[in-house]
DNA sequence: TTATTAGGATACCATATGGTATCCTAAATC
DNA sequence: GATTTAGGATACCATATGGTATCCTAATAA
């Protein structure tokens, strides 16, 4: 899945399939300057880490995105959510909730960052 | 910033430093199970991404995490908070006041979905 | 039935990537 | 000074990756 979002076309394909609306790969490839092939493999990329969702309709394939496995990314995020977080510190509080339900809502003092 | 993230090792490497602690090479090592030159250059490659810091103290060099490019990819995931969210559509208000984007909380149109 | 067309499957190419081995530089230590 | 040692630099290797070109299959349209 990291491999997969490391890819800057990949990323592309995702912002345009973010609507949750299907598209086939016909009207997929004119966004990007390269060979429908290309595309196709991306998408299969996309696919194998769960990002996307193929459906075959007649002698088309229809491609919608699927986010789900961004939790995952979300999740290990969180991880580093101290750095920034007081303002932004909603974040880990979410990652929390995730684990254990935790509700503080305090802001993290950053112990130890005294570069 | 994606690319450098992709790697497993990588991840690894910056859970370890996750703390902020500063590490030598030489501490980060035996951490793994490859050669000091190959953790060296997971480390450059992630210097180079912004998200390690290198000092030089005397002979060693020491490494230290550094998250801020790590917002980067947090603001990227919030625009697909949309599909998870209603609990959680605080990201979402994150990313808005970064951008500007569009906030429509409209669900899957959906309409050719046949299956 | 015959064209036409969407898109999968291979084959193939160039380059990027992860890794080791080897050598070199410079700071500690004797 | 001589030795040891941390770690950078380079060369090199195997494999992964992004991409095109070409062919094949199957659904639609004539």
């Amino acid at each position: 899945m990291f491999q997969a979002i490391a890819d800057p076309t990949r990323r592309e394909l995702l912002q345009l399939l973010r609507t949750g609306e299907e598209f086939p790969l016909k009207g997929i490839t004119p966004h990007f300057s390269m060979t429908r092939a290309a595309v196709s493999k991306h998408l299969h990329i996309l696919s194998d880490a769960g990002l996307v969702h193929e459906r075959r309709v007649g002698r088309e394939t229809r491609y919608r995105m699927n986010a789900d496995p961004l939790l995952e990314l979300r999740r290990w995020l969180a991880f580093f959510e101290r750095y920034w977080d007081n303002k932004l510190g909603m974040l880990k509080m979410i990652a929390e909730t995730e684990h254990e339900a935790a509700g503080a809502k305090s802001d993290q003092p950053a112990a130890q960052d005294g570069k």
